[in-house]
DNA sequence: ATGAAAGCGCTAACAA
DNA sequence: TTGTTAGCGCTTTCAT
């Protein structure tokens, strides 16, 4: 095993007290300074994080637990957030639940055992039950992606009914009115959201969709596949979709090479959130873009400020934590050449 | 704060050695146990397991050091790995390094002083000592990706030189001469691999490929589109071009959309990596796959496998670890329809 | 099967 | 500034 403060405290002859206050930038003589140093390296010893963290209460970790890593949307968020919160010394746990309830469940109880300090969900199920254990325990929280009307907690999220309808009114000022939708599941938060913002942009023109033209997807590429399909099948005159997110994106543009058919002359399209990825495609895919970065700094933000503030105000009769601040981000739009002026 | 195990044993009326002997499956007598439940259920106990892993010095977490998380190839990598882990009781500590070797060892360092009890690595950089660091502690470390001459630990590769000799031969046998590559940094391993496998094509048909053909890229999408462009403009007779990774094969595309170059019609393309995005690109394109969830399985195998074996010879004398082991996957290769047949 | 007690490596309160 | 000491919450002998 390593060596520990005491044996350096050996080594040196100095106590244990300052061999702790040296690590903690604490002040000591410049000769024990040295003769610590010069135990550290002959030992090689390496401060036990996890013996600090039982003694102080804080892991100096956060937990992370996302729908999918695997989710280019989602992986950049994460990226952007372990990074700027491993900047301010926390480590982080990602769990990935695979958009299932239960795992997200446990996913929470594990990080609880693990004892981080704080939470970042990016909500799967309803279940509040996980998050309550972290906030009655004191610990922060924020939502990402998704607001959870009970509970009381920090949240970032874009504006998904804005971005929708935007979306879908540009369709209408190219003149476009035979549009389709592919929707995600009616159980997601931001599924939800989009759709109300398609419905709200042909609301605005005093028009109301027809039902057969809103697909609906699971958010995954092969259900974006299968409504691009079930679209074209019910929908001969129909002239642009819009596709609500990113890996249904891909799989309506799989599809649509699949059948043969041409975008824009066939058919004009807007998808979903990766920029990359539509400038690659052939004709440029118009699309809807979410602040990832933004989020992530957001988030992060929220997070960390909750933390030092806690910290600092150690002092007993400071109970009282400051209310839940809901941020909401503008998304951006991405115009490529997947749009045909009727 | 929350309940702990000396609660449960006030509250009970039993010892300490107890209530542990419940929490770690040992026998208890009926009563007890219907005591212990309970108590546990009403002051809402869980375990701390930063306590825990004080004690046994296990924290049964696993540390994983990569590239970029933002990186499809790399988390589809994780989310498996992540998930095996996580059945087996491990958590994963996930540190991203952007591709920055300073950022490497620093993330090395970081979740060795959390105490992981093991660490994958998808190396960025050469540096050993992080790893040296692990494995003088006992500690097993998996590579992946990338194999290190030096380094005493197990390895999960795939043939990068086969997969890209393969493509090559598929251009050759389509009937192309004038055969470009996009390669990737001289400095990261696999790119060094797959730009062999390219030569050793060529020189399989008794040919050598020239220099102008040959094009550098960074294994980023910008660096895949500058590539592209590059050898577009200094190669007017080029029919082909072999794209080694999937960031690169994106920008690629990108840059060939505009130029307005036709595929397969004026330049035939192989890329790398992402069946998915091969799919949605029109007209399909053809290319090399990595069995990324084989090497995480693999990975989490060899891993678990050693932290088991080290659990059960916890017995002294048996200090002996096994040797390490390299396992090389086999690539596969999507077809589309981006290779013209001369 | 259960209890008492020691200790994992650290921090922090208190004394010197 | 530095040393002494008492835990943090758990596991693990060793008795019983």
């Amino acid at each position: 095993m390593g060596a520990t403060m005491k044996d350096i405290a050996k080594r040196t002859g100095l106590g244990l007290a300052t061999i702790s206050s040296y690590l903690n930038g604490g002040n000591v003589r410049e000769k024990n300074r040295i003769k610590i140093e010069e135990a550290i390296e002959e030992l090689h010893f390496e401060v036990n994080e996890v013996a600090r963290g039982l003694k102080t209460n804080r892991t100096k970790t956060i937990g992370i637990v996302i729908p999918e890593l695997n989710n280019i949307f989602f992986a950049e968020i994460i990226t952007e957030t372990e990074d700027i919160l491993r900047n301010h010394g926390y480590a982080t746990m990602i769990c990935d639940c695979r958009s299932d309830e239960k795992r997200e469940e446990e996913a929470e109880e594990f990080l609880f055992h693990r004892r981080v300090d704080g939470l970042i969900l990016m909500p799967t199920g309803n279940g509040e039950k996980g998050i309550q254990r972290f906030l009655r325990a004191g610990k922060p929280v924020v939502l990402i992606d998704r607001k959870m009307e009970q509970t009381d907690c920090d949240c970032v999220l874009v504006d998904n009914e804005g971005a929708a309808e935007e979306a879908v009114d540009r369709l209408f000022a190219a003149g476009h009115r035979k549009i389709g939708i592919i929707a995600g599941p009616d159980k997601i938060y931001t599924a939800k959201e989009r759709l109300s913002g398609y419905r709200k942009a042909f609301y605005g023109k005093g028009m109301t969709p027809g039902e057969e033209f809103i697909a609906r997807g699971d958010y995954t590429i092969a259900g974006g596949a299968r409504a691009m399909r079930e679209l074209m099948e019910k929908n001969k005159e129909m002239t642009a979709v819009f596709i609500s997110n990113y890996e249904m994106t891909v799989g309506a543009m799989m599809e649509l090479n699949d059948l043969g058919v041409s975008v824009p002359e066939e058919l004009s399209v807007i998808g979903f959130d990766n920029e990359d990825f539509a400038k690659a495609l052939r004709p440029r895919l118009s699309i809807v873009t979410q602040p990832s970065g933004e989020i992530a700094r957001r988030a992060a933000e929220l997070l960390l400020g909750r933390l030092e503030r806690e910290t600092a105000s150690k002092q007993p009769g400071n109970l009282e934590s400051e209310r839940p601040e809901t941020v909401t981000l503008k998304t951006g739009f991405v115009e490529g050449r997947s749009v045909k002026y009727l």
